[in-house]
DNA sequence: TTGTACGCGTTATCAT
DNA sequence: ATGATAACGCGTACAA
């Protein structure tokens, strides 16, 4: 089924079959349900790939993700979704599973593909062959959770919000404060929340304690168990992200503590299951569906009005604690 | 940048250069290195929808999901995506929020994308206009997670595997055993599973209690919560899905009930974060992964090699009962 | 082993 | 308002 037989179907030219999908104001009102009646009599549909070619683009924006393990990734692509929808735009995910390989491949088939642009998360931003590859095609990108001086990006500062959860633990009396991170070299994004973690401790005037690093995410319970075995005098667990303080609430509560009587926990990235958890779980939220539509909007306003697209395009976003029920005073028997 | 120039600069013709990039072993070693020198100066990316055009397939995969925001179908897709990049496809995912009318847009967008096939899960077989469309226009599909005789399906038996979560209470000696779900009508899978649930009551012989019907999952725990104030005497919520559990168990303890103490309460799914909540989740798991491959395999399997792809092309997958903290026998001052 | 030439389905230009 | 026709970039007979 092409254009040419709906156009004999309807008795007119491929022309006016054009112009009645593309410019229907630019056609009779007679004509316009001619054509439309021909098309719906043989199911056509418009061939993407002829008006691609034709056209020299495809609507199409490649997405680049870490994972869909992680809400975090999914409520964000949840935003590209509906804002590309909106904008009759379509989304090409690829997941890279936080590994630089994936992340060239995957842009390369995007590229071939003939994506318009390009929104992604990477790991650093500083040695990213993907965004090497981006920059030698001249592909217009987005980074997405990343903060990089050479790159746009969307994201918030990670940094600053690490340090807020601090302040707001040492504020509800908690001295005894230790960090639960994933490997702090894995992404920018682990490096600032822990750097936002030792401004936090030093303004507030604390014991800086020793890092528990989990390499693993899948024996992040025990590796933290271990953790708190060693260091008894915690009395309150910031953690990189929710779904590593999801782990460390289990972890807590195998070493005995009640969360947060006896072990406050908090989280980063505000996922929405955090809020359905009990205890609620404190965390320090990213607006991730926001993220996702600023940096389609970005790209699409760079592709449309051909608005430049360079560091300092980048956007950052607010964050916003959200106390919940994880996190609470210290009980005094524990100091 | 197109393949004239690469054969330009190369000093072959095009169809040399198509032949370097397309079948590598039938140009002679010399020229490939020549062509491919050319290519690379020249960073040639072949272009997709002339391919497309000419070939007349685009070697992706529509992908039909209700939400991003429910892991099941994250998990799935995720398994669809490995699938996928193993077999060198691209797949093009859509949201339609459980609404007919999205299903059917997405659809349409799809088919005239030129998707070679789609993979999707509709709230309802029976009539969903997006599977008219697909039949109509001829494009293969396969459902997941839905089961209905007419089409091709990936799915677990869920009335069977209900049934069972209600076996594996009564056998914990719960009599008072009630069941959460989201609206019955509004999915084939949420039908099937009040069957299984009436099916297991009545293979244990205990009351069937009033099925807490919960229209909106945003008001869940306030539902759910008035529902246990009305309902005094039971001591398992056997849920329709693991998210509507995470509520459940939060309307439990909102109601002074401790789980699994006071009450037991199970989930449907087997999300991966199930097992990292405290008290881990209680769940029927679907393999959901799975599922996305066995459905893009099947799709993949007709595409490749003319193998029918009807009704009883079906596959049905096993499910399996994770007994987690969340369920526990009865305590007896309950009773 | 390599080259020539046609057509995939569409949009855009130019006539009418 | 409508029609004829030339591209868009590629793959593939077929010819050499």
């Amino acid at each position: 089924m092409n254009i040419r037989k709906v156009a004999k179907e309807a008795g007119v030219s491929v022309a006016t079959v054009s112009r009645t999908f593309n410019f229907p104001d630019k056609v009779s009102a007679a004509t316009r349900i001619k054509v439309e009646a021909a098309a719906a009599r043989l199911k056509y549909v418009p061939n993407a790939s002829a008006r691609n070619l034709r056209t020299q683009n495809t609507k199409t924006i490649g997405v680049l993700l870490p994972t869909f393990a992680n809400p975090v990734f999914t409520e964000c692509l949840q935003g590209i979704a509906e804002t590309a929808a909106e904008r009759g735009f379509s989304i090409m995910p690829f997941t890279t599973a936080y590994t630089l390989e994936q992340e060239l491949d995957s842009v390369k088939k995007l590229l071939n593909f003939g994506v318009e642009g390009v929104i992604l998360v990477v790991s650093n931003p500083k040695k990213s062959l993907a965004l090497d590859l981006l920059q030698a095609t001249n592909t217009p990108y987005v980074l997405a959770y990343n903060w990089d001086p050479d790159h746009p990006c969307v994201s918030v500062n990670n940094q600053q919000a690490f340090a807020e959860v601090v302040a707001y633990l040492a504020a509800l009396g908690h001295s005894r404060i230790a960090m639960v991170s994933g490997q702090r070299h894995a992404s920018d994004r682990a490096q600032q929340r822990y750097e936002g973690f030792v401004q936090g401790i030093e303004q507030a005037n604390l014991p800086l304690l020793p890092l528990i690093e989990v390499p693993f995410i899948d024996n992040a319970v025990e590796a933290i168990t271990h953790a708190l075995q060693a260091e008894r005098t915690a009395t309150a667990l910031v953690c990189s992200n929710d779904l590593m303080a999801m782990r460390a609430i289990r972890a807590a509560h195998l070493c005995g503590y009640q969360v947060p009587l006896d072990m406050s926990v908090t989280g980063f990235d505000g996922i929405r299951l955090g809020q359905d958890l009990t205890p609620s779980l404190t965390s320090m939220a990213q607006p991730n569906a926001s993220i996702g539509r600023h940096s389609l909007d970005l790209l699409i306003q760079h592709l449309t009005q051909q608005t430049p697209l360079h560091a300092d395009s980048s956007i950052l976003l607010p964050h916003q604690l959200q106390p919940a029920e994880s996190s609470a005073a210290p009980s005094h028997t524990t100091i």
